[in-house]
DNA sequence: TAGATTGTTAATCGATTAACAATC
DNA sequence: TAGATTGTTAATCGATTAACAATC
């Protein structure tokens, strides 16, 4: 039964994996079914740990049987928030289509790009990632028009602190912090890092240690 | 002493993250000398954690006086592997000219872009990220002459994994996967994975739960 | 019924925290 | 010497793995 505090952060980590996976079988519309064993293999996790990740919220499997693969969806779209919808904000007007198109799959349905904020006087107006550019001054306001939950901070390291305590003032649920530079945050404030210095020291630590190590080499972030 | 076998990977991501906040007081010219308490408390750790990690890897400290930043950064350098030169190719002709200035204080040093490849004949020879753009069928020859270590995915998915095939057998050191979608690789080979849906997945999840839970609601991928 | 596979309990393994002697 | 802070040991806490009864 669900005990819904204080799942471990590698289990979350783990059920967007499964979940993307999960999407991708679907689509090619096979198998149907699917068993941890095989869910397990294919992300390189063992079986043991894909039924307890699942356990952990619930009985979604049928013994003897596996897990029909349109109700794990449902299921870890439930648990992850995914089954609704989330609006987002850039802040920093940075280019990001490529990497939005890459994303498209699995973020297309929860997410929608809704406002992008930069104080570059000469690109208000213009359109990118397909949504027309804000001034920052209008931060708050546009973020509560436009019912703005998450944002994504892409903005110089000077002027972002200033800039996250005016988004969680105006109420934005929580941050994507896609820069390299720390964030004051409140407590239990959600937040995530997700940078490509961190991406890249990470890599180069695995890549010296690797004939050494056994396991725990593939790192997602 | 050193015990370098199976170091946690929170471990080494907390390592990026003292190594980058060592760099800005080091830029800023003080503290000289930062106390577990003082590093711990700047980026949400327990000082205890901050002790555990430096001397799982030597005696780095002094005692009743604290870390020497410039020492901390040197030791943690060659640890991580920063002491030395990364070459690294782009997979796929994306703009990332802003995400790599954000990230340029900590990347410029040990690593340098050195090639990006497309198979669209219309941006060959273009420059992109600084660097002119190659064809994909020169894959092989430009990484052995480049000396490139890393390579960077943002290919489209269907491309990809024979791709990641290619980059093996040429003898690439390790794969930055900056798209949504599985590779396969072999055991032990060094890989992060690095994208936005897992990022926004999990701060989904975060945002819906962050009331009921007490600690770890910064993320770091 | 036999084979397959879940959900769960117990055992192991690993990481974090607390406490304190060592020492600058 | 007194105050501060490390490095390390022991205790706690948490996550993963192994094993197996339940059951499809």
């Amino acid at each position: 039964m669900k005990d819904k505090y204080a799942m471990p952060k590698a289990r979350i980590s783990r059920l967007s994996a499964y979940f993307h996976e999960l999407n991708r079988m679907q689509k090619e519309g096979r198998p149907k079914v699917v068993s941890s064993n095989l869910l397990g293999k294919t992300l390189g996790f063992s079986q043991t740990q894909v039924r307890k990740d699942f356990a952990a919220f619930g009985e979604f499997g049928k013994k003897g049987v596996g897990y029909f693969v349109s109700d794990l969806i449902l299921h870890i779209s439930r648990i992850l928030g995914l089954n609704q919808k989330w609006n987002i904000a850039l802040l920093g007007a940075v280019r990001l289509d490529k990497i939005l198109a890459h994303n498209r799959t699995i973020i297309d349905n929860p997410f929608k790009f809704q406002a992008v904020f930069d104080n570059d006087q000469t690109k208000l107006g213009k359109l990118l990632n397909g949504v027309e550019i804000s001034h920052i001054d209008n931060l708050e306001k546009v973020i509560q028009e436009q019912n703005i939950h998450i944002a994504i901070i892409l903005t110089p390291e000077l002027v972002t602190q200033k800039l996250v305590n005016r988004l969680i003032s105006s109420g934005i649920k929580g941050i994507l912090n896609y820069t390299p530079h720390r964030l004051q945050v409140p407590d239990n404030f959600p937040l995530v890092n997700l940078n490509l210095s961190m991406g890249l020291s990470n890599l180069c630590y695995y890549i010296r240690n690797c004939e050494e190590e056994t396991e725990s080499r593939l790192a997602d972030y």
